[in-house]
DNA sequence: TGATATATAGACCAAATGGTCTTTAATTCC
DNA sequence: GGAATTAAAGACCATTTGGTCTATATATCA
């Protein structure tokens, strides 16, 4: 039994913003330009908060980018879990989970990037709070993707000899990879067969 | 028969710095911090040149920057060509291709990352120069694997259903993909293991 | 020797950087 | 109404940015 510490309501005007949304705004912002392009007055114009909202907000731009970041990976894993949930069959989860990264890599949303792939490379090596983000990031991805290839070889549904853990590897390699590629825009049709033909190789 | 124009011995001090070195050492930097994380005093510690002498030399940081890419672009295209040098057995060239692939993503290495990688995610989007490079040097690196598959697919070591150019693509998107988790300093072990699971899948 | 050309060091510059602070207006609770 | 809290606008700040320019020394050729 926990002693209720009266919840203090604050007395003056209330917060008039959604920091929520501003965070998202932001987000946006350091998607298409990254961390260092990325100036005070593209995030003032783009979270329409004036520089004192935003630094008492956020503290300043380093930490506005982690939550950013937390944001972008937090989305990330939600539609991960929607499309390999475990309740699915497996290769229709697997996909529809592919399906979106042909959506994601393809003509204008390819050219557009992601906030991951680019913060690894941009900040990973010198950035400890950015580094540990992509590699917790990058274990989660892997561990999802582990799951759902257990369970497809489970319903006997993966190719002679393919090992889920190492399939997954390969897999996710490839899926950053085609981030990387996807900035120079190839066409769905292009994307789309790629991915189908890797998958050739590991579903049955 | 042409004309030798008379060649103009330039009259003074001659440039005492070896250009080509000043434009590996500013790559070097590039490469590990990224374009517009270096500032134009590590370009000047690195390469030992003064202000004058390098703007003299280059113009502005933007031009270097391209030279510096356009070095790392030869030597990346050089390796390409001795690894996979089609008077080898093919085989035996895509492994030492991805033997060097396997060394530059694991560990301290890894970290460092890739300059074209990077630069993609960095400045593809906005810099049509950079963009037209690292899409050119795509297309180069994926037409080098796609004959070294097909060499591979005359002698019958593909698998069945492998076709050189789709799996070239594939190839390629893993790769770019290798260089990207690299940033999270993987083990050799690690980085080994999914390159051999990866060709087993395409090697008969 | 004199003309030519280059290198270095560093002063210098305007603009942009991330960040702080003050002023004023708004909005809530008591 | 009055205290409290917040937001917006923008002045302000030191530092850093990429880039130019000058002064001086140095090296080459004719």
């Amino acid at each position: 039994m926990r002693h209720q510490t009266p919840v203090q309501l604050p007395r003056g005007r209330p917060r008039s913003f959604d920091v929520e949304a501003a965070v998202e705004r932001a987000m946006g912002v350091f998607w298409s330009r990254g961390y260092h392009a990325t100036a005070l007055p593209d995030l003032l114009r783009a979270t329409k908060l004036s520089r004192g909202s935003l630094y008492a907000a956020f503290g300043d731009k380093h930490s506005l980018f982690l939550r950013a970041l937390d944001r972008y990976i937090a989305d990330a894993l939600t539609r991960m879990d929607i499309e390999l949930d475990p309740r699915r069959e497996p290769v229709d989860g697997l996909r529809a989970y592919l399906a979106g990264y042909v959506d994601r890599t393809s003509g204008a949303n390819g050219r557009r990037g992601c906030l991951l792939v680019a913060t690894a490379m941009e900040l990973a090596g010198q950035d400890a709070e950015a580094g540990r983000r992509i590699a917790s990031f990058f274990k989660a991805m892997e561990a999802r993707v582990t799951d759902a290839l257990s369970g497809a070889k489970a319903a006997g549904k993966l190719a002679d000899g393919v090992e889920p853990s190492s399939a997954a590897r390969i897999l996710v390699c490839f899926l950053w990879g085609l981030r990387v590629v996807a900035k120079t825009a190839p066409t769905r049709i292009t994307s789309q067969a790629t991915v189908d033909a890797l998958l050739d190789r590991f579903i049955r």
